[in-house]
DNA sequence: GCGATCACGTT
DNA sequence: GTACGTGATCGCG
């Protein structure tokens, strides 16, 4: 056969009707497409089958899954150790490793389906979760250029900064010391230099940001401490990590992982692009660096609110519709209705007080939580959360019906049927079991949401095909998609987004979608 | 080399 | 307060 022969066969069988079956299929796909084949078509992934019967699976090894899930007496002879690979076994040892993994998933395929069917995973499973493996792969497969000059900048300008900082902080303490180390730390702060601790950890002192933040006035040192600190994880994490792991066109290819998270989320490693930071000024140049490739410009579109939205429509709060109908600013238009006043009529720091509180909402936050977060008492805690329950009463009655139903069938369900256990609920630990009953609150919030932008990718990446547009999708960041786009099709791309987006799922209040465009991340929001 | 610990970035 | 991943240090083997 010729190579030519051979591939024209291989496209067939992945094109297959009935479709192929693997584990961990994302993997395969991507390096289809450096093959330059065309998406295969799946039938199933048992990773990913396993994955929504258990987000919890302790290992997606396959020979315990077997164990686990398989109906038939089956073991599988000895694993080669990785290091014998490329020595003596050569390209044998490979394919009888490919032909067990193949044959494992195989005898998978009939339990999986069977469960998926009985638990009503189906839609999720062939609606969701399979057609976004090609999406993730093809996301993976392009990555997203980074201007590699000014990447190396912000790391030399950090590098240097991070130098001076460590003299000033060594002449305060009157001592060397490895500043990165909590452990020495905590002797020159709390032994050498006298002052008085705060927060415990387990094996001694807290330094800690926060911590570290009230001890301010208490020693010059403190604040050099402080910005040392922000910007020792700049250089490292973002400023090292990232031109680390610049690849092939200077661009940064990073795994999103479909099967990790509790709640249906995706997660990024190698390098994580969910955490670029936005938050400080300082932190923020990075996604300067993230750029669109010569001619193009990045377009980016995210949920407004989507979680917020979610608690709306499970709930079914009259007046948390109506504030997301109002169209108004939504932490005022809360406030208003919290504290009883005209959304004119919003101080400051009220607007301030509602945005705590629905955010603590979707976190399943109790009062205790608040009042940490605020920095006031448990009751003033209390009767705030107390008023936002008294204006929005369907969303309490939602909360604690949630945590009952989780507790008596021991899992959680959002909308679409995605389950999670949370054994936590049944735990003989207060502690344990309130973590358990926040974990419940939260999971068919933040559940819902990642199914609704899951849907919204799917969609997305079929329509652009559809179009036969040169846009794709380069980057997701929970309820954030980044589109790289040929300049003149940026208008149509945006249009096409916010479309896709806004009619992902219907709710009972709007899906509002915040979009646009530069030739930077940072730009571009 | 590996795991635990601490700290910290995002949503 | 949910959910993650990474870097650095340190003690263990």
């Amino acid at each position: 056969l010729h190579e030519e022969e051979i591939k024209r066969l291989f496209s067939d069988f992945l094109q297959r009707k009935s479709g192929i079956v693997g584990h961990g299929l994302k993997k395969i796909v991507r390096s289809l497409l450096w093959e330059n084949y065309s998406p295969p078509n799946i039938y199933m992934d048992t990773q990913i089958a396993v994955y929504l019967l258990n987000p919890a699976e302790a290992s997606y090894a396959l020979p315990s899954l077997v164990t686990q899930y398989g109906e038939r007496n089956f073991t599988i002879g000895e694993k080669t150790e990785e290091g014998q690979l490329d020595l003596d076994g050569g390209p044998q040892i490979a394919q009888m490793e490919a032909a067990q993994e193949a044959l494992c998933a195989s005898v998978l395929v009939e339990p999986l389906q069977r469960a998926i069917e009985e638990q009503n995973l189906m839609d999720l499973n062939n609606e969701i979760e399979i057609p976004l493996i090609i999406v993730l792969a093809e996301m993976e497969y392009l990555g997203i250029k980074v201007d590699l000059a000014r990447l190396t900048g912000l790391r030399d300008e950090l590098k240097n900064e991070v130098e001076e900082i460590r003299k000033i902080i060594h002449e305060l303490a009157g001592e060397e010391f490895n500043i990165n180390s909590p452990k020495q730390l905590q002797v020159v702060l709390f032994e050498n230099l006298g002052l008085k601790p705060g927060k415990k950890t387990k094996t001694g002192y807290s330094t800690n940001a926060q911590t570290l933040e009230k001890m301010k006035d208490d020693h010059p040192v403190i604040n050099h401490l402080l910005k040392y600190r922000e910007v020792e994880k700049l250089r490292s994490t973002y400023g090292e990590g990232l031109l680390a792991v610049v690849g092939e066109g200077e661009r940064i290819r990073a795994t999103f992982h479909q099967t990790v998270t509790r709640t249906g989320r995706l997660s990024s490693d190698a390098p994580n692009l969910h955490n670029i930071p936005v938050r400080t000024d300082k932190g923020k140049v990075f996604r300067e660096a993230f750029i669109a490739k010569e001619d193009w410009a990045l377009l980016v579109a995210d949920y407004n609110q989507i979680e917020l939205r979610c608690i709306a429509h499970l709930s079914g709060d009259s007046g948390l519709i109506q504030a997301f109908e109002a169209g108004e600013d939504i932490h005022t238009s809360t406030a208003a209705q919290v504290f009883g006043v005209s959304p004119s009529a919003v101080s400051k720091a009220q607007r301030e007080r509602a945005k705590m509180v629905s955010y603590g909402l979707i976190y399943g936050m109790e009062a205790w939580g608040l009042a940490q977060r605020l920095g006031i008492g448990n009751k003033e805690a209390a009767s705030i959360l107390n008023s936002y329950f008294g204006a929005f009463p369907s969303v309490k009655d939602y909360m604690e019906s949630t945590v009952q139903i989780a507790k008596e069938r021991g899992y959680t369900e959002t909308l679409f049927g995605r389950r999670r256990r949370i054994p936590e609920l049944s735990s003989p630990n207060a502690m344990t079991r309130s973590l358990g009953e926040r974990q419940a609150m939260n999971a068919g919030i933040q559940g819902l949401a990642a199914d609704i932008f899951k849907i919204a990718l799917v969609n997305l990446n079929h329509k652009l095909k559809e179009k036969k547009m040169a846009s794709r999708i380069v980057l997701q960041v929970h309820d954030e998609v980044i589109l790289e786009c040929p300049k003149e099709e940026i208008s149509e791309a945006e249009e096409v987004t916010i479309e896709i987006m806004g009619s992902a799922f219907a709710m009972s209040v709007p899906l509002a979608v915040n979009i646009s465009s530069g030739i930077t991340w940072s730009e571009a929001k």
